[in-house]
RNA sequence: GGAGAGGUGGCCGAGCGGUCUAAGGCGCCCGCUUGCUAAGCGGUCGUGCGGGUAAAACCGUACCGUGGGUUCAAAUCCCACCCUCUCCGCCA
């Protein structure tokens, strides 16, 4: 939602708010903009005054050089309009760069419009898959892979404190066997290209995924270099495009990264404190899609259906949850989650989010496509994960747990790890 | 971290205080010419913001890595920073 939207169609971007439960002023806004353009006006038609007084002098100074018809006061007394012309304009300008500044400022929290799918309370649109029976109590994952000694808490808590993990031995192995179980599949079967992208991003990047004003809390800092550490492989992804223009022909684009995710987990004291469910780092595939806008819903759904067949391919149940407007991400339009069943904690666990973010990241990087018609738009950009493994591997503990404390391997993910069928 | 070279339109590349409204070339698109290909000739071709329009046309203004400064006037001069390349130092 662009300040020209709202502008032209001040209802429609109110009614938007509510929907999602931003209690922004509209009109706040709509008043500074008034008064920017207001400026801008002014300031053009100074520096155009301006401009001309320029170039009379360029004329006098070059005749001069050839007969002595102007007299010095004559010359002087225009450089002196000139000056006060070139005050007034720097003036206006100061004035306008606060207003601008104050205008970006309250724009930033504007979310992006909610699609006209999106529900007003969540609701579930598909599940897959039966939850497993268990002729005993299944264990949580933290007991399973603590006996099987290939999760160790302990140790991790004494690198780095609480909410670390550490896989030790066939524990990582399988944690190397889903990254590039999946890794293998989209670029494979689904045509992603992979990238391997740095996981320190400048500020910039973050504020143009969106992760930034809203996310600050959540995210590690550095404090001696301009740069964050990514919560998601999303933030480079989007930016890899960052002020560039596409041709028509050169979309869509698919592309997939594996890379640690670091989130502080503010505000979430106490919530998920055993286990691998929230920690500060962990491991994710990630899917981002750069389309036209006239596709972008059906690359949605077809994002959704390589996630899905992810999780059928591992064989684990779950169900496909389609996000009220009020609880996406702020800056998507659409958002699917997808949630395993995990048996042990006995929880539906998000392991996907998967958003249509139109054209609200695109405005922010800078990225356009130049269509067929010579008309320049903004692209759709689309992320998903693909998958999110920490909860995939609690998933898996706790689902392909035996009675005798073994973990079945699930079947595609052997070939990853030796042909080894199970854990212990 | 130290020294040097550079960053100009879709691309190459000139310009180093005042017709820059950015040369020239390549490319793109349109037209003409030529039996196809190639070549030739002419024309067109950026983006943001504001105004204007039903939409265009059009008008104003800004933009030569980024941000400041000097000047009546900056691509051009000064300062700071960023990035790329080469060499040196340090280091997985």
């Amino acid at each position: 939602m662009d300040i020209k939207f709202i502008r032209t169609n001040p209802d429609l971007a109110k009614e938007i708010l509510i929907r999602r439960h931003e209690k922004i002023s509209l009109d706040e806004i709509l008043a500074i903009d008034e008064k920017r353009r207001q400026l801008i006006q002014v300031r053009d038609q100074t520096r155009m005054e301006h401009r001309q007084l320029t170039e009379e002098i360029a004329k006098i100074m070059k005749s001069r050089q050839v007969s002595n018809e102007y007299n010095q006061a004559n010359i002087d007394s225009i450089i002196i309009e000139c000056k006060t012309l070139g005050q007034k304009v720097k003036d206006i300008e100061t004035e306008l760069a606060q207003i601008e500044l104050d205008l970006e400022n309250k724009t930033k929290y504007l979310p992006n419009v909610a699609h006209e799918s999106v529900p007003d309370e969540d609701t579930v649109v598909a599940s897959w898959g039966a939850k497993p029976d268990f002729s005993f109590k299944p264990m949580a994952h933290w007991d399973v892979g603590e006996a099987l000694q290939i999760l160790d808490f302990k140790a991790a808590s004494k690198l780095a404190g609480s909410r670390f993990v550490l896989y030790k031995g066939l524990g990582a192995q399988l944690e190397r066997a889903l990254i590039n179980f999946c890794l293998d599949t989209h670029v494979k079967k689904n045509g992603y290209t992979e990238i391997n992208p740095p996981v320190l991003n400048l500020e910039d990047c973050f504020y143009n995924t969106g992760a930034l004003p809203n996310l600050a809390d959540e995210m590690y800092k550095c404090t001696q270099d301009p740069f964050y550490l990514i919560p998601t492989a999303e933030v480079p992804l989007v930016n890899l495009h960052r002020n560039e223009g596409f041709n028509e022909d050169d979309l869509p684009k698919y592309y997939t990264a594996y890379t640690p995710c670091f989130r502080r987990e503010a505000g979430s004291y106490g919530k998920d404190v055993r286990g691998m469910i929230r920690i500060h780092q962990f491991d994710k595939v990630e899917l981002v899609k750069i389309t036209v806008q006239e596709n972008s819903y059906d690359e949605q759904e077809k994002m959704r259906k390589d996630i899905e067949e992810l999780m059928q391919m591992l064989n684990l149940p779950y169900q496909v949850k389609l996000l009220s407007a009020s609880e996406m991400a702020f800056q998507s339009a659409k958002t699917y989650d997808i949630e395993v069943w995990a048996a042990g904690c006995e929880a539906w666990l998000e392991v996907s989010s998967i958003s249509n973010c139109e054209s609200f990241q695109a405005r922010r990087a800078n990225i356009r496509v130049r269509r067929k018609t010579g008309e320049l738009e903004y692209v759709h950009i689309l992320n998903g994960s693909g998958l999110a493994f920490p909860r995939i591997y609690v998933a898996i503990l706790e689902n392909y747990q035996q009675k005798d404390g073994t973990v079945i391997i699930p079947e595609v993910l052997r070939p990853y790890m030796n042909g080894q069928v199970k854990i212990g």
